[in-house]
DNA sequence: CCGAGAAGTGACCCGCGGTAACTTAAAGTA
DNA sequence: TACTTTAAGTTACCGCGGGTCACTTCTCGG
């Protein structure tokens, strides 16, 4: 109760000091432990070293804080999702694509807890603020802005660039949330990104008219 | 607390009687309501005119409850994929594929808060009970079922079933969990079928070869 | 050096999940 | 039919979490 074990905490002086950063590190320990279930402010506090009350000086309610968890999940996300997208900046766009679609699932499987804070049921709206709502956007910017330098063969249909972009995004979250939630333990035993791999070479395979159906039109 | 409004309960005598039945619908309404965050025991008891702890007479907890919810949910689900896939038994696979899929996001988007109980966070592990297990796997059957039907044309690669299975599932249920938890709302206000529709219609076209990228392979 | 306001405290409210000991009524049996 | 058993309810209680309030302690600017 005195906090003697937190960093934060060392003098134990009636005034934390650093509560606010404190509060945004504490949980992220709870979910990495215990899930999103174990995650309460009371919690948070008590790891800080602090009363119960304390947290509502810094966050209006329960809710703040997770938006505030949320952006920095968001803000690490967007991080990697840069540096892949510079990283294959000279690939092939699929294949740009396709390492974004892995990164993303990575997080996932990495962040498990935040990345369901970030989209998932108890998820704050993007327009509860408005840095939440930038971050968003910008995370969301990236498979975009690799799906518009695909070009198409002449004589080929040019899908919107928003259904190309929801068709990307929609695989890499549904596998992200099947995984997490544990709907993928009965397609063998293999990571998550190559899951993600392969399903996505399907794809890529039938853009580059390598799979090719007898289906009747 | 008399109950007298409720169905099951209109001489509000000692014993419900059919406590376990109403046990199920009345947090269907709750859910309907208010999703899953006011879903508590004690208002289901409430809502059925009984005590707090009467409920317990027919749930070990109320995690057996909602594997209960899921499992009638589940069956719900089922039967709407199987009578789909027997209206379009003769349509071409791509076609039935695409009629399971918008089947399934419509489910999602028709109820939310009984699609998250399903394969949300605080979803019951398939393994919490057979019957669940079973309903699950029959669930999961339809498209798999489906797309072994597929054909593919002479010098195509032909994916293995799994992976197709994995690219149409995941790109649904995608779908379903972005549009529950409200992040398809910038993509247009069309209604999620016809957004899986483009969506999906843009991996059927590459699929028949009309969709075909100048991607250097 | 002092006063105002920020930051932290403890006590309290309510609702929730869950348990235990008790009561009612329905069902089975002599 | 009477008596007993037991399933299905009840009230009262525990601990915990979110949130508020009145109060105290410290920090910092004038």
């Amino acid at each position: 109760m005195n906090g003697m074990c937190n960093p934060f905490r060392v003098g134990a002086r009636y005034h934390h000091g650093r509560l606010r950063e404190a509060l945004l590190v504490a949980p992220r320990e709870i979910l990495a432990e215990s899930g999103a279930r174990g995650l309460s402010l009371r919690e948070a506090a008590r790891r800080a070293g602090v009363s119960s009350a304390a947290p509502y000086r810094h966050f209006q309610d329960k809710a703040a804080l997770l938006v505030a968890l949320a952006h920095a999940a968001f803000s690490r996300l967007d991080v990697e999702l840069e540096e892949v997208a510079r990283a294959h900046a000279d690939s092939p766009p699929l294949e740009r694509v396709q390492r974004l679609g892995v990164t993303y699932v990575g997080f996932a499987a990495r962040n498990p807890a935040e990345f369901r804070l970030m989209f998932g049921e108890l998820a704050p709206a993007p327009e509860s603020s408005p840095e939440l709502a930038a971050i968003t956007a910008s995370t969301a910017s990236h498979l975009p802005r690799a799906l518009e330098d695909l070009r198409f063969e002449e004589g080929s249909e040019s899908p919107p660039l928003v259904n190309l972009t929801l068709l990307a995004w929609s695989i890499v979250h549904g596998l992200s949330t099947l995984w997490l939630d544990g709907h993928l333990r009965y397609f063998g035993d293999q990571s998550v990104e190559l899951i993600t791999e392969q399903v996505t070479s399907v794809l890529i395979a039938a853009l580059r008219g390598r799979i090719r159906t007898k289906d009747p039109a």
